[in-house]
RNA sequence: GCUCCCUUCGUCUAGUGGCCCAGGACACUGCCCUCUCAAGGCGGCGACACGAGUUCGAAUCUCGUAGGGAGCGCCA
């Protein structure tokens, strides 16, 4: 039978760091074994779900490019479905009815922890005789085993035993009509032929009672993969201030998303000592069972790193269309003037982490020229060779007919040797002209995007700076 | 409190009894390259949580301790 896997995140809020790696992690096992991959979104808490946070998370998979084969299904289209279930397990002797209110649940527990005892129901509907009837505080229980264990064999964690006498009896139907989270999943999963349930370790507790409720249903166990959580910096759970946020926010910031992807799937998995995979890289080596078994933090800085190497290796074409996207958002059209994008990406992918760093950067060559660094222009526009190497390296670039970097570079090479200096007596000033400051990609490279006019524009500032 | 899970450099990890006085990557750092900044090359720093045991031999197996995490909802 094929590899049947479900993401299946709970509208209330948008896909962050933790799930797009659940979801990465099911997308890749699923096209590894050549399966179908179903995206399943659990809204049975009415109270927290929003259809912003459902399209939230669905931008963000499309984003990453983690298309779904199947769904996304919704449970509260499912309400008759998991009612049948339920009742249907009361028929059979399987579950039960009870009436307690949540005040008297409260009290139990309450009352169980002041005995040091593991809070739990108290079965008092268990055996009860009593004829249904209508209340509403009624509820559906599971008839959990009393003795024996549960065993299953994760694919991450290994055994795991559980001792039915450590389970109660879990409301599977609540008061409202709604299923419960433990209940839903069972029936999803099985409706939906998951064959592995790929989800959070956070989930290993629900595991046993949800095997039980496969067991009451006559329904085959899938296979289970617990994976560990993602940590922030600090080694506390994922917050706010650090990582938590959406995926989105990583594409604002300017990762590339095969970047993300590549991180996520080395944090918590690896192949030796490779740390760059490609997707088909990913999905040919990619195995579940392989992934560890310890939570990891997050590090912004080896995503930044990974991020780079895509930007310096990646098509510049390619990145530029990516670039593209930062400049509009920073209200550059760079089809009504500047350099081309893609002489962007090349001149700045080997200093840019980040495509909003490389954006910024850009900045020079499509805004006009309006502060200069104070220490850059004392330092290269007021030294004694500034003045003769400005106007002869102006001299020679006026008289370009070709404008490509290559000849750039010439021009500077001959206008110093005019001039009997080094590369760095011309090359300094003139970046000083073109930029204001005397950092920026090499010199050949800043003229060619400034475009010839400006360029020589812009020395004739400077030539002005240095005379003054 | 109870149950379950986890523990190799600061971080991500390799490692499944001898190849490991522990390898790679990020970060940090020294040198080289150089028109600045980067990128790159070559080095450096840096870890098997602790304690018993099994074994000729343990990061690897067992037990215990400590620390961390998850769960114990009519939330998912």
């Amino acid at each position: 039978m094929s590899i049947r896997t479900r993401f299946a995140p709970s509208p209330t809020g948008y896909l962050h760091i933790g799930g797009a790696r659940t979801a990465l992690y099911c997308w890749l096992e699923t096209k590894h074994r050549g399966g179908e991959f179903i995206l399943r979104i659990e809204d049975t808490d009415r109270e927290r779900s929003t259809d912003a946070a459902v399209q939230a998370i669905l931008d963000g998979m499309g984003w990453l490019g983690l298309s779904q084969d199947e769904g996304p299904y919704y449970q509260t289209l499912r309400m008759d479905r998991y009612r049948e279930a339920a009742e249907g397990l009361v028929k059979a002797g399987k579950a039960y009815y009870a009436y307690e209110s949540k005040e008297e649940i409260e009290a139990m527990r309450a009352a169980a922890i002041a005995a040091g005892e593991k809070p739990r129901y108290n079965g008092h509907y268990r055996d009860s005789s009593e004829p249904l009837r209508d209340d509403p505080n009624r509820v559906i229980r599971f008839r959990n085993p009393t003795e024996g264990s549960v065993v299953f064999e994760d694919r991450i964690k290994g055994r795991i035993e559980w001792a039915n006498a450590e389970l109660d009896d879990l409301v599977i139907f609540r008061s409202d009509g709604f299923p419960t989270y433990n209940f839903a999943v069972v029936v999803d999963d099985i409706d939906m032929r998951i064959t592995d349930v790929i989800r959070g370790d956070d989930h290993v507790n629900n595991t046993p009672r949800q095997i039980n409720i496969y067991h009451a249903l006559g329904e085959p166990v899938p296979q289970f993969a617990h994976l560990p959580m993602i940590l922030g910096p600090d080694g506390q759970k994922l917050s706010k201030r650090h990582g938590a946020v959406s995926v989105m926010q990583y594409r604002d910031d300017g990762f590339l998303p095969h970047a993300l992807l590549n991180y996520l799937v080395r944090l918590g998995w690896s192949h030796g000592d490779q740390e760059l995979f490609s997707v088909e890289q990913m999905i040919e080596l990619f195995d579940v069972g392989d992934a560890n078994v310890s939570a990891a933090r997050f590090d912004l800085e080896k995503l930044s790193w990974i991020n780079q190497q895509y930007i310096k290796t990646d098509d510049p074409a390619e990145v530029a269309t990516h670039l593209l996207w930062h400049l509009t958002e920073a209200g550059i059209d760079p089809s009504l003037g500047g350099p081309d994008p893609v002489d962007v990406v090349i001149a700045l992918r080997e200093r840019a982490q980040t495509l909003r760093e490389m954006a910024d950067k850009a900045m020079v060559w499509y805004l006009p020229l309006t502060t200069y660094d104070e220490a850059a222009v004392a330092k290269h526009l007021k030294a004694p060779t500034a003045l003769p190497a400005l106007h002869s390296v102006r001299a020679q670039i006026e008289a370009l007919t070709q404008w490509k970097p290559e000849a750039v570079h010439e021009a500077i090479k001959v206008a110093a040797e005019a001039i009997g200096e080094g590369m760095g007596k011309v090359a300094q000033p003139l970046r000083v002209a073109i930029t204001g400051t005397q950092v920026s990609p090499s010199i050949d490279h800043t003229v060619y995007l400034a475009g010839k006019d400006e360029a020589l524009a812009r020395i004739d500032r400077a030539i002005a700076l240095s005379n003054g």
